[in-house]
DNA sequence: GTCTTTGCAAATCATTTGCATGGAA
DNA sequence: TTCCATGCAAATGATTTGCAAAGAC
């Protein structure tokens, strides 16, 4: 499920958005994570594809991104950090070990019939939902019982 | 719905922790806001109540009372700055509007059984969500097409 | 060529922490 | 009395910003 340059190129011009090798190179880590990661993590990764990036344009990407809809900070945050992830368009939600923080992706999401429900009662026009479950896993279960 | 000093004392001593005039105050506040609050919000409610309060307290608690499950951070952030919210007795979800940010609760949780089907489908023991759906609401959406 | 994006370094701003004092049980 | 919680001020660490140079279209 490899995402080639061309085809990030075409989707981010489909978004008006100019394309630069920082950009694709942070889109591109972020294509491959399947969790969310946060600038540094973004820094490092893209750095070693691009070598003329910096920390701050990341964080000039991600805002960009977020504002044009394509990424989405996490709920969860690593110690004071904001985590970012794409927002899907293969609509997904994560499960989330409280004790470890592995993160795994859930298959179906049982919402949109409840999305139509809220559009109705309340007016809305309803654009998306954010979704994250939390729970132990059967690894830290086991391990202990805290 | 006011809730008392005493009620909260006791809320707080049946989770073994102990209270304290700025422990209230916060707590309070968090109470009466049907809204999530930075810390900074809160410093200035809960000062208004006990002259004695700092930020780094206010801090000090909030972390204090994630830890124990009575607060949690929300998935929003205004700015960079996190949000904090009662941890619901009563299971809520928010409907949030990304145009002018109201926020609104929604009423049921569709997820009770969506949960039991994960924890049979991935071994995870499920404790709990995060559910917040985004849209426009009917005002935004008179106001301008945008 | 023109306007936008980037790198760098300095600036900000939220959050955390050390230490001496005040307060709860 | 005995710790734990707090205030204050200083430290930290993530994120932002100004400005000149490099890059996209």
């Amino acid at each position: 499920m490899d995402v080639t340059e061309a085809t990030l190129r075409q989707a981010l011009a489909g978004k008006g958005i100019k394309s630069t090798k920082q950009r694709l190179a942070v889109l591109g880590e972020l294509e491959k994570s399947d969790a969310p990661l946060t600038a540094e993590d973004l820094f490092m990764k893209a750095h070693a594809q691009c070598e003329t990036l910096s920390l701050s344009t990341v964080y000039r990407i991600v805002d960009m991104l977020c504002e044009k809809g394509v990424v989405m900070r996490s709920g969860l945050m690593e110690g004071g950090r904001s985590l970012f992830e794409l927002t899907p368009v293969v609509h997904r939600h994560n499960l989330i070990c409280v004790r470890c923080h592995k993160i795994i992706p859930l298959e179906d999401c049982p919402l949109s019939q409840y999305e139509s429900d809220i559009a109705k009662s309340t007016g809305y026009n309803i654009s998306g939902h954010k979704l994250e479950v939390y729970g132990v896993c059967p690894k830290c279960s086991k391990d202990r019982g805290h």
